[in-house]
DNA sequence: AAACATATACGAAATATGTCGTAGATCAAA
DNA sequence: TTTGATCTACGACATATTTCGTATATGTTT
């Protein structure tokens, strides 16, 4: 049983895995149209990206038919989990708070998704409640 | 007068700065040291990072006496915003939400810091309250 | 069928980033 | 003052990432 060690995507891999993500599988004349709306990319460029994801097993493909249709190989959620782990420590010296106060403090939020966040702050601080704190790394 | 269009810095520079943020001004071999509890890295590997850094005004120095004394030069805060809003642009399709949501979800919180978040949503629901929502870009 | 449009495969160049060796200056210790 | 430690400068290499040109196959139009 061999565990996969996903690779960490790139940037332009991860601008990818969005594509596919919001779209569902695609081909790459569809991903290059959508890259294309935000800066300029060859086609071969975007092909040969989604050629390497295959490679790394970031996406996947049907190629049946002459034109192949790609989907992602990854996770939308886990992969956020994961690049937000690596991202709290790189850049915020691995304070998720400081990160969430920033994120919060910094921008416009609308009141529905303040009550979001809310409902979500009171369904961990039940979860504190019921299970007490453990420093058991484990867990 | 012209803007200064401060570079993103890299993973290596931010490592670099986090030292510096954390710390303040210190010497090459400070900033090795530090590093070197992480990961494995030559001197002279830090010194060419921090030259560059100097290059690009991510950093300034002191080179009066022989050995040189580095600082950042760019301030926490603000080189944290930048890089977060690049990080929810391109890991979380620009949702700041998502990226709260699981910031919060998949780690373990502590009842201060819940306590924290909810102080600082009052004060922006009270901000809402006050000055009500706006699409003017510039304020 | 000929001409044209569109697809994939893939090598290779262009960039960006990180790593290190070596030379030469300065300082400290013997 | 000779030896050795430590410092900066800087070129060059190593690696990772992105970009693109070209060859070739396949489908479409006239």
């Amino acid at each position: 049983m061999t565990k996969k060690p996903l690779p960490k995507p790139t940037e332009s891999e991860l601008e990818i895995l969005q594509v596919l993500w919001q779209h569902g599988p695609s081909t790459v004349r569809f991903v290059n149209d959508e890259l294309s709306r935000k800066r300029d990319v060859g086609y071969t460029t975007t092909l040969k990206l989604l050629q390497l994801m295959l490679d790394k097993g970031l996406a996947l493909r049907e190629d049946d038919a002459r034109t192949h249709v790609y989907r992602a190989g990854v996770r939308e959620e886990e992969t956020q989990g994961l690049l937000l782990d690596k991202f709290v420590d790189a850049a915020f010296g691995g304070s998720a708070m400081k990160l969430v106060m920033q994120a919060l403090g910094n921008r416009r939020t609308s009141r529905e998704e303040l009550a979001q966040i809310r409902r979500l702050l009171n369904d961990i601080e039940i979860q504190n409640d019921t299970t007490p704190p453990s420093t058991d790394p484990t867990r």
